[in-house]
Parts: C-alpha cells; structure tokens; sequence
DNA sequence: GATGAATGAGCGTTCATTCAT
DNA sequence: TATGAATGAACGCTCATTCAT
C-alpha cells in the first residue's frame, strides 16, 4: 500500500474499516514472519503448513487465505527480502556520492548490519529458496538481477566519475555478478557454517578490500598485476 | 576403493568374480549416472527413485542396495564431484608453479573446461544440493572446507613467494572464501540464469582478472585504493 | 409465499417493507439464479458457494443467510424446476382435452420448448442433482413421483375416455416411468452429448411418435405385435 | 489378458511369476470390487480412498499402484460394467435370431438378471458416474453411445427382416436411446426409490411390452395412432 | 440484514523405504 | 543379488460453514 492510498483510506475508509484493514496488514506479516522463521530454521521442506499456522497462531486456512500456496510465502518472502537488500545497499552507496567508498560502506553495511541483524533473511534468499521449483527460481533471478542491476550501475557511475573504462563489454557486469557471489559465499560460510558473527566486522572488511582490488583490476590502464 | 585394493582383487579373486565386481562398479556409476542427471534436470525433490532406477535400467530395489537412501545418492555425487573440482583445479594450480598465473590458469580451467563439459555437475553442487537437510548441509561444508582449504594454501604459498602477508588473521580465508563465492555466482548466473556457455571463456577471464586484482589488493603495503 | 400471504403484506405492511420485501425476493432469485448457472456450467462440486455469492454480487454470508447450505441451495432450485416442468406439462395436457394427442402436445413442448430454452434447469434435475446425497436423492424422488405421477393420471384419464383398461396392476406406472425415462435419456444425449439443440423438433417428434406407440401397445385387446 | 496371451505366459513365465501374475490380477479385481460396493453403498464421493483400501484390506498406496486416481477407479468400474451389459444383452439379442422378440429376451434379461444380481452396478453406471467430471462424462458418454449403437444396430436389422423403414433419418437412433432410457429409469426408480426387485419380472415385462409397441410405431405404414 | 475473514476437518495423492520371493 | 509390489506416514490444499462486527 502506497502512501497516497494510506490518506485515501483515512479520509474514505470508517474507522472500523481502517482498523480491519489494519489487522489484515498485521495478520499478514505475522503469517509471514512466522514462515521466514520457519523455513530459515527448519528448512523449506521440513516446514509444514500446519507448522506455520501453529506458529502464527492462526489455522491452515487463514495462511490459505493470505498466501496462494506454500510457494507463494516464500516468494512473498523473497520479494520483500530482495526489496529489503536494495534499499539498504542502494541508500548507503548514495550516501557516500558516487565513489568506490559507497562499495566499501554498502559491503561494511550487508556484512555488518544484515548479516547479523537478520540471519533469517539471509538463510532464505541464499539457501532455503536455492533449487525449489522453477518458478521460485525464476523469482530468484529476477531479484538477484536487479540487485546486480544496481551494482552494474553504481560500477559504471563510479568508472565514469574517475574517467576509466571497463575492458570488455561483459566486465562490469561480471564485475557485479563476482561482487553478488563474494557477498553470498562469504555470509554463507560465516554465518551457516563456522557461526562467527562476532567476527563478521573483519570478516566484512577484509571481503570489501578484496572487491575494491578486484573492482581498480578492471580499469583499463592500470591493473595491479 | 583405492589402487591397492584393486590390486589385491586381481590378485586373490577368481575370474568370474573379477567380472562380477566390474558390473557392480559399473552399475554403482550407471545409478549415480542417472541420478545426477535426473537431480540436474528435474531437481532433487521432483526426480524420485522411481525415475532414478528406471532411467538406469535396474529396480528400485537395486537402487538400494547400492546407496543407503536418497539423500546417499546426492552426498555419493557431491562428493564425486568436490573430489573432481580439486583435481582440475589443484593439478592446473601445480602446473604453473604456485604464481598469481596458477589462479588465472585454474579460474580458465573451472569455466572454461569444467562448466562447459559438466554442467549437471554444477548444478548439483551450486544448485541442488543447497538447503536440502542437515547431513547433505554438513557434506557440502565439508566439501567447500577443502576447496576452500586449497585455494587458501595456494594464496599462502604465491603470497610466500612474493614476499607478502595477508592484512588480517582472516583475509587469506576470506579472500579463498570470496573466489570460491565468484566461481559460484558466475557459474550459476550464466549457467543457469542466462545460458551464455558460448561467452563463458570471455567471462571466466573477467571474473579472473576481477580475482587476481582482489588479491593483490590483499597484500599488505601496497594496495590499489 | 402465495397469492393469499401477498395481498396480507400489500394490507398490513408499509410502503418501505414492501419495498426491502421486493428486494428480499429478488436477491433470492439473483442467488439461485448464480447457483443454476454454475451448478450447470462447473457443476455441482466444482462450484463453490464463494463462486456463487460472487457471481449473484454479494457475500458468502448473504448466501447463508436465504439458504440453509449448499445443499438447499440444489434443493430449491430442484423444486422449482420440478414445479416448472409440472406446470408446463400439465397445462399443455390439459388445453387438448385429454387424449393420446396431450402426450404429443406434452413432448413437445418439452422437447422443444423446455430443453431449448432452459439447458441449465435441464442440466440439473437430470444430471447435477444425481447421486449427491441422501437428502437430495429423496426429494429428487419425490418430485420424480410428482411428474410420473401426473403422467399416470393423464394415462389413466385416456385410458378411460377410450375404454380401455392396463395390462397388469403394474403397467400404467411403468409406462409413466417409461416415459419419464425417454424424456431423460433423449433430452440429455442430444443436449449434452450431441448438440443438437437444432434438431431438437425432429427428435422430440420421433421420442413421441415412440411413446405414443408404446402406450397403445399397454392397452389390452389390440395389441400391435 | 486375453486367451492367447494367457497362454504364452504359462510357457514363457515361470509357475511363481504366474502365481504373482494371478495374486496381481486378484488384488486389482478385489480393490475393484471394493470401490464398487463403497461408491454404491456410500456414493462416489463419501467412499474416501482410504475406506476403499481398508474394505479391500490393503494400504492406501496399493489402491494408487493399481489405478492412478479414484477417477481412474470409477473408469475402469465404469468400462466394466459397459462391457458386461454389452455382453448380455448381446447374448440374448443374438439367441434369439434378430426378431422383436430378440428386444423382449434382452430386456428380460436386464430386468430380471442383471438389475436383481448387480444393483451395484446399476446404481454405479446410472448414479454414481452421473455429473462427477468432464473425464467421466466423457467416457459415460463413449459407453452409452456403444450400447445405443448395439440397440441401434439390432433394430435396424429387425426393420430389414420385417420388411419396414424408419420414418425419419433420426428415427431409429431415438427410439435406441429411448429404450436406453426406459432401462435406465425403470431400474433407477424400482431398485433405488422403490425396492421392488421382488415385483422386477412384472415390471420388466410391463417397460418391455411398452416398448416393442413403441418400436412397431416407428415403422412406415403402420402405426397404431 | 450483510459482510468476509477465519476455521479445521477431511481428502487425494506422493514417495522414500522395506522385504518376501 | 535383484526385483517390484506394498506400505503408510505425511502433506498440501479445499471449501462448506460460522460468527464477530
């Protein structure tokens, strides 16, 4: 619901209708949180849909009600992971006007912040939606496609800025893929599999400066090597 | 089974049962064979073991006496599949005595060669095997440990050579965990995603460059930025 | 409700409730008009009492709150085409004074009038009413009973103008049943399973010219064969 | 299985594949039967796959090895049943070298004989089979349509050996349909609505007489009217 | 009267696994 | 060893019905 509806349906709406609605809107997420803890935890499989509804406090046919399929929660998820993602990464490179400092604050921010703020998310959109089912997955590459859209885009602005180009016409955006892969791998191996998210500070750090080499690598002229 | 004890087979064992230990072997792979295929194409969940025994021409039944379950058949095929990458990637590493070039050689070698030639085998362990249970989970971490563990002592030993040490305790894993982390989304993403198998020797020399610049990145005293 | 109960509000009530009396009826048939439609077009399981309150535009509840359930809801409108039929027929019997020419007249009214005009109605009582329930099954008895019945009469009523007299105490029945079985058999195979609502007038004449037949042959003395 | 097959088989199989053969063969026969007794008893929809496997002792997933679905299990009642009224009532046609009292002996046959000793199978192809899916409807209708052909078939020869013509191109297929008709209701009503099964030989003969007269009536030239 | 969100029992179907032969 | 019929727990999903507002 866009702000513009939200006045709409203050002016328009009663007031038990607008408290109704805002019930819906919670019930919703509850149902939805209730599935991203679920899946994050127990995994897609294992997590039935009678599970989610125990765990949302709600019946089976509510969750029906609310979400198409089991499917469709956990694109909801993915949706609003991915939306999550951008924003985050898109808002903290603007911050920093343009430069290879915005990769270094959005890396630092995903590793520092999402990663162990919201471990849930990540165990979903890098492991519990991986190989579901060819619509998810399509899902899935439309997300990671924006996301990588954004760093393509961030990439050129910043080699434009600093008068360099890219060397080939895939580069950058092989560039954008490799940082996506660093990003997921790193977040997966540290949080999934070793649990060291005290540590995810260095950890994050250390995985930017090897993007921010690997990123001047691509410059034409004047490779490290 | 390893060298020696084939040795011994030829040794103490009669013809016939010679014969009989080759069709089992053989029908081990026919099985595994099938699978990996049904797992790629159809996924993990939606090829059943039904399918699996028919499409290697044997019985459900024989299906089990070869693997424990299902989730056997998919650890037996990661496993082949890690031991493999190690051995393309090691010996490519080992041909170009421990330089920087060893990581470029091994980086052409894995999408160029590797990709190309297998790419059911990609998909199973980028793709099929993620998020499946807790045993196939831990196999994978196993399996990543040790490619991981590879390119890790590879980074030490060039590093060695050049004279360089890593920034932090972290940074030579990070950095191994970061390429294995390229090789991944690259992989999957033009794969899977995009299906540009013709472009892949194009892309694997960029995700290259990306990667030999992170490197040296990594080095203390005389980074990029 | 009847004439008598109408003229009782017209008195007794004022304008308002007479007027959400008249929107009370209506919305009743607007239901059950939803509920014919889709009972013929999906069928009875298939449509669902949600796809009928949205088709009829009001609430699940609005629904419940006119019929019973679901069950009502084909009970009603089983009774109403039972009605329909009755009428039709009985009124077309009636106008040719009760010889074996009511039974043409009859016929085709119901071939040609009946099935042409109302395949729905005709969709129910002979397709989507059977086999559904106890409850239904009884109540399709009795109406079966209502039409066989008012056929018996009219045989009876013929017989006697001619002077003749049944075969066995069973034989007028079961020529009605007969008959009713034609009506059936012929209007759904042409209807629903040959389309050939055209021919509709040719059929219903041949189905008649048959029963006429068969009714002559009932009666004792001069026998056909 | 037909005949010959049946005898390959005993050269070819072994005696225990042939004793599997035949247990198979008894297990799908007594699912079968289970099916037809519970949809009859319980109505298509109230008989739960699980009922059915209970009642034939065997576990759910056995019913599913034998048919695909509970519609599947409907089919094959369906085509059996199609099959054996084909069958008898063919017999008896034949019996009786192609004269009108070839539709008396079939007629008594159905009546006295199959009504009394399959109700089951009555109530299944002239109820429970009624509206239930487009697939059943489909195949209810492709059985039928052989049955009135068989009906159809007869009467066409018996015109020719009288001597007589049918009125209209429709004409004879009508009166086939009809008399399917006629079975059709006068079992419906006397076995399910009436229990009279006692009083079946009168009412028999009563749909019988009803019909040879209305068959006569067809003819050219000399109709009773 | 009208609404429509919520319920939850019930069902069809799947499929990994077992085991008698 | 090999077979493949049999098992049965498990699960996703539907939908008639209810009831607070």
């Amino acid at each position: 619901m866009t702000e513009k509806n939200k006045t709409d349906n203050e002016k328009t709406l009663s007031k038990s209708a607008q408290r109704r609605q805002r019930e819906r809107e919670q019930r919703y997420q509850t149902i939805l949180s209730a599935a991203e803890e679920l899946f994050a935890k127990e995994g897609y499989q294992k997590a039935s849909m009678e599970m989610i509804a125990d765990a949302a406090e709600v019946s089976v046919g509510a969750v029906y009600f609310y979400f198409k399929n089991k499917e469709d929660l956990l694109i909801q998820l993915l949706e609003e992971i991915g939306f999550r993602l951008r924003k985050i990464l898109g808002s903290e490179f603007k911050k920093t006007g343009e430069s290879l400092d915005g990769f270094k604050n959005a890396g630092q921010m995903f590793f520092e912040e999402f990663c162990t703020q919201y471990p849930e998310k990540v165990a979903i959109i890098f492991r519990e939606s991986v190989g579901k089912s060819p619509v998810v997955e399509e899902r899935r590459r439309e997300i990671f496609d924006k996301l990588t859209g954004d760093v393509l885009n961030a990439l050129v602005r910043v080699s434009e800025n600093l008068g360099h180009s890219f060397k080939s016409g895939f580069s950058a955006e092989v560039v954008a893929v490799s940082i996506m892969g660093i990003y997921e791998r790193v977040a997966y191996k540290y949080l999934f599999w070793r649990e060291s998210s005290e540590d995810m500070k260095i950890i994050g750090r250390d995985a930017v400066d090897f993007i921010i080499g690997g990123i001047n690598n691509m410059f034409n002229g004047e490779t490290c090597t």
